[in-house]
DNA sequence: ATGGCGCGGTCACCGCGA
């Protein structure tokens, strides 16, 4: 079982990249955030036609919006509401193997990392807070945390950890929440652990740079999860870092995990 | 030190991303 996530900033514009990354990878679900639709301008029925004929998707107008995409059935769809909001940044998933998957999109937090200044900065935070505690009370499952969580957690995350230490995603008090999700969840950063603590690790680069390759001004802002549980199920992890050279990219790039139940 | 680009939409400017 081959699971994804990937932030596609926009399903409308960019189904046909979606379509060819899961068949080139042969993905059997995928998770998306950023589609930025509502539900009935979402192509369900295209990916259908390629076989993904079980979904949950929840958007809303021009922003947030996630969605989960299965060759494979979903059983208990659910959502919470964080931070007490309408918007669409979570959505939650049961297997028929019982695995639950989670697919996040956390607020970005606008520019100035000061919960008294910046209101989208507080509900950054309001909002991973939510995420520990509603985390936390769910016990036992076999679970996966999936998504854009809009923090860059280590060293190794950014392309220069002191020149981003005060840029909101990779300040001291996000990369501090990460850590306590990590440790309260008892979740496993699967992705950082198939790497070396040393290797740079991005999913993100910027539209805003001329040659995103050659500057390599990225960071890793999207994150798989899981519980210790499913520790053993995992086969293999994947990064597909060549997709955010395609035509028209999203500035993120997909992630995978390959489970053997 | 700043701005760079790209998305949707009450659509040519604006809010937002990070």
């Amino acid at each position: 079982m081959k699971i994804a996530t990937w932030n596609i900033n926009s399903i409308r514009l960019r189904k046909e990249n979606v379509v060819r990354f899961l068949k080139k990878e042969n993905i059997d679900i995928i998770c998306l955030q950023e589609t930025k639709t509502v539900n009935e301008y979402f192509p369900t029925e295209f990916f259908k036609t390629y076989g993904y004929m079980h979904n949950f998707i929840r958007g809303e107008k021009s922003y947030n919006g996630v969605a989960i995409l299965s060759k494979l059935p979903l059983r208990k769809k659910s959502f919470h509401k964080f931070c007490n909001l309408n918007d669409t940044r979570h959505i939650k998933i049961e297997l028929q193997n019982n695995i639950t998957i989670h697919n996040f999109y956390v607020p970005a937090g606008g520019d100035v990392a000061d919960i008294k200044l910046n209101p989208k900065f507080k509900h950054k935070i309001d909002f991973i807070k939510e995420m520990i505690s509603f985390l936390k009370n769910e016990s036992f499952q076999k679970r996966i945390i999936l998504g854009d969580f809009n923090i860059a957690p280590f060293e190794n995350d950014v392309w220069s950890h002191k020149s981003l230490l005060n840029v909101v995603s990779h300040t001291k008090i996000e990369t501090a929440y990460f850590e306590k999700l990590l440790k309260q969840g008892i979740f496993v950063d699967i992705v950082r652990k198939n790497f070396k603590n040393q290797d740079k690790i991005f999913s993100w680069w910027s539209y805003r740079n001329k040659d995103w390759k050659k500057s390599n001004r990225g960071r890793r802002l999207d994150h798989i999860l899981i519980s210790k549980n499913i520790l053993k199920y995992v086969k293999n992890v994947k990064i597909y870092k060549s997709v955010r050279d395609e035509n028209k990219p999203s500035d993120h790039i997909p992630i995978s995990i390959t489970l053997e139940t």
